[in-house]
DNA sequence: CTATGTGAATTTATTCACAGCA
DNA sequence: TGCTGTGAATAAATTCACATAG
């Protein structure tokens, strides 16, 4: 295979491919082929050919892939071969909601610690983990936590954002409607749920 | 202007140029040029002309854009100048965290309805909505609620949607990890958490 | 024969560059 | 002059179609 510069999109599908072969997996399924596997995702056979074969391509010809095989490969890629751990910021409805939430498991990610400015919310303990005060967050470099969510309110985003790159996390999945400004050596992903939930009316109103 | 088949890409965009703005003339600003929006928001300036332009163009040649005009007209494209009131189902942690989310209100989405099956949480009043029996889903008709968010546990998915589709609802936000299939003139916008956090160590580790 | 892997063709989206208008 | 609006150019992503390997 001839270079090529890896499309975001493929980056994109990546996690939805390996949700939907965990399943299969577990289903005790062995095989699928791109045919079918795109069926189940109303994918186009040949996109999710090519989205492998920047890779290298993992499948055997006349056959179809390995579905384990094929999950390992994608975790690898992914960097979620081993498990990542993860800090939480800001413990509000949605950062308790996430705290608790068990959909992270099966990609490998780990909420290890979680912060709050609150006092009345500092030692209190959800789903096994010590709500720490935030001024903790430094300790983040020597916990080798890498990754972090963002879910304080807007005006405190900005803040704690620098504070966790300070503290040596180089991924940020930020849940609040806040632009950060962040060295570009830092990974954002901003996810605000109500933009989703926007665009519906305009598809079926 | 000619006619054109509008890019989804631009759809997508124009949430986030209405938050955007709707924080400017918060602030007090009048006037605003694509230039300076691109800026903040880190795209280019030409996009931002080019996706108002698909609907007329909402500028003055040598000026700019008046901020509140632009928000009347991408609040009007989204069919948001009404307010659109949302049902919620599922009421577990990341459903009443939805419950008490403040950020649906700028775009002009009310929650205005919950539904769960666990008699425990039934009859619950949070943020002002009292939670109600799944089988009362079939009176969003009469009460002409048309979206809805979905965050019932994976295998309730596809049932609840379905019956959300019989109940008159066209657009759903879909918070779980299920595929859910839908009759084509529903809308499904969905948004797994784990995927997005998932996508983070790739890029950064 | 079957299903992958991949150049080539096509489609879609972005950016350029400038005409046109306040 | 300054900034929009938009065709044209470019870039990116998707899909086709087929040679190739099992």
């Amino acid at each position: 295979m001839r270079y090529h510069k890896i499309p975001d999109e493929t980056i994109r599908r990546l996690p939805i491919y390996l949700r939907e072969l965990l399943l299969l997996s577990e289903k005790g399924q062995q095989k699928i082929s791109s045919k079918l596997l795109a069926e189940f995702l109303g994918f186009n056979p040949a996109q999710i050919r090519k989205d492998f074969s920047y890779f290298g391509g993992f499948g055997i010809r006349g056959v179809g892939y390995e579905i384990n095989e094929l999950i390992k490969n994608i975790k690898k890629i992914l960097k979620l071969n081993i498990v990542r751990k993860t800090a939480l910021v800001g413990v509000g409805n949605l950062g308790s909601a996430i705290l608790q939430y068990s959909g992270f498991k099966v990609y490998g990610l780990e909420i290890k610690a979680a912060f709050d400015t609150s006092p009345s919310k500092i030692g209190k303990v959800i789903n096994g983990i010590k709500i720490e005060s935030v001024s903790k967050l430094t300790g983040l470099k020597r916990r080798k936590i890498k990754l972090a969510i963002l879910s304080v309110p807007r005006n405190a985003a900005q803040e704690n954002a620098d504070i966790l790159v300070n503290s040596g996390v180089s991924g940020i999945l930020n849940l609040t409607p806040a632009r950060l400004v962040m060295p570009k050596n830092i990974k954002v992903i901003t996810l605000d749920i109500a933009m989703y939930l926007a665009r519906l009316p305009y598809y079926t109103l």
